[in-house]
DNA sequence: ATATTAATGATTATGGATTCTCAACAAGAT
DNA sequence: ATCTTGTTGAGAATCCATAATCATTAATAT
């Protein structure tokens, strides 16, 4: 049977409550906060665990680490700070993008991301 | 002084070529028709010079490795076939994304990237 | 034709993200 | 309280793309 432990308590409260994407790395910092001492091995076995469930969505980024955020959001896409890396939500979507697509092909999905500085970068 | 040799020819030559952009491994088997033998290190070593030198644009896709077209082409956006890995170009641009960005960010440039089937392989 | 040395190719090494190993630990049943 | 065994943490291992080594090859100036 499944266990309820601190470490994966920790894991789902920090993402629950994170307003953006998470990187592994980025949730190992948050989780420590409340389970000093949890390790990274932890975190990698628990979001593969939560994503198989269905619970986390996965965003990926070109040059980036994966970003983990709650599965079952309305389509959005991503902004990214050029300067601290942070990936933001942003809601909308630029539209059909069926206009775009070769003759003869077929579009099944699409990712964008917004590259920029964001509101914290700009005010440092 | 920097030589003319058979794999720089023929490097050039496939990416003039291409219809789409290459990752190291294609360019490395086109090439590789026009050089036997030619090596990856080969590929590599030229791929960053002819990038530095501003011939070459790099094209990032997430998950997968960098792909290479001849720069200075207008502003577009690409397609990645989910079945054979193949990138391709795509004319046009959804517009403008300044609705999206999150009011206090700076938006600078942006992605996309479209997912699906390609003719070849849905014909296949 | 010969010398010079940039370029190549086979191979090893590197870097970063992610996964595996396994002894020690702890959640939950009894 | 005790036992069972799912989980964890530290570190080693793996993966993949890309970069570095270095002896050999070959482009080009003489």
């Amino acid at each position: 049977m499944q266990r309820d432990t601190r470490q994966r308590r920790a894991i789902r409260e920090v993402l629950e409550q994170a307003d953006r994407p998470l990187s592994p790395g980025e949730l190992l910092e948050a989780a420590h906060e409340r389970v000093p001492g949890i390790g990274q091995a932890t975190i990698y076995r628990n979001l593969k665990a939560l994503e198989d469930k269905g619970w986390l969505a996965v965003v990926t980024i070109p040059g980036q680490p994966s970003r983990y955020e709650r599965a079952g959001k309305a389509h959005h896409h991503h902004f990214l700070c050029r300067s601290c890396d942070a990936a933001y939500e942003v809601s909308g979507c630029p539209g059909d993008l069926e206009p775009l697509t070769p003759a003869g092909f077929r579009l099944e999905s699409h990712e964008l991301v917004l590259y920029g500085l964001c509101q914290t970068c700009l005010a440092g």
